[in-house]
DNA sequence: GAGCGTAATATACAATTATGAATAACGAAA
DNA sequence: TTTCGTTATTCATAATTGTATATTACGCTC
């Protein structure tokens, strides 16, 4: 037990940045994050779950689960599904659903700008990422 | 393919909680977070890895590789260590990482304030837990 | 120099989480 | 009623992450 620091270091913690994820609890936990709004986003490109979760590289498996996790927190269904008919089936994204996905993307747009005043008022590097340029 | 959701949902998402983590990255990934602040309070308070490791119910290793990581992200370390000597040696917190766990409350302080606003702004159940009733 | 309790480190094992493959159900259309 | 591509579901396996244990190094104290 020794060496106490005598001078004190840097005050911007050279390149830290700050950081953080945000999402929406509900009664079983997650209810809105960025992979349950990416998800929608796909399925509203695709129409259909597999093909969204191919996408995004993820396992079919998962993005269901997501989608049933999801639908059954909100109090309605933030996509519907149907299994036969023409081309098999598929999924759609309804208008509540639409709403949410623009709703965490405000959310998520005013974080960035929170991140940002923060980093300026705690003295932590602004540096955005490394290899910028200009 | 069917059923668009004709009424509009509720608007608050039924008690959803905006909800989040923040963390300050360095070169190598994490460099602050909530795991690492708690870890140096335990050994402020400890003057111990191994202690502050059990206090937390975490395995030693895993204290340690979080330490380890912070130190080399640092300017200068956060904590020092030393083995052997009286009681066998010991960790204690510098200056450095003092001001580090006062900056990330202040961080995390903010963010709280942060989303009690968002989620007035955005219409988002101001509840806070489950089961209040009223 | 022996004893002590800690840090430091390696490694096998456990637990958790995600994936991939397989199968059945579905329902419109030909 | 057969076909087709999708949803829905199960299950074994893989990948990831964390734990538990053991061992060595350390350096003050006696």
């Amino acid at each position: 037990m020794q060496k106490t620091a005598k001078s004190l270091g840097s005050k911007k913690k050279a390149g830290a940045r700050l950081r953080g994820h945000i999402w929406l609890d509900g009664s079983e936990g997650t209810f809105l994050g960025y992979g349950r709004v990416a998800l929608m986003e796909r399925i509203r490109e695709y129409g259909s779950i597999t093909r969204a979760a191919k996408a995004l590289e993820i396992s079919y498996r998962r993005a269901w689960v997501m989608i049933d996790s999801m639908n059954r927190q909100a109090p309605k269904p933030f996509v519907v599904t149907s299994a036969g008919g023409r081309g098999g089936g598929g999924t759609l994204v309804t208008e509540d659903g639409e709403r949410a996905v623009r709703l965490f993307w405000k959310f998520h747009e005013d974080f960035q700008k929170f991140l940002e005043k923060e980093g300026n008022k705690l003295g932590v590097s602004p540096i955005k990422n490394k290899k910028e340029k200009k």
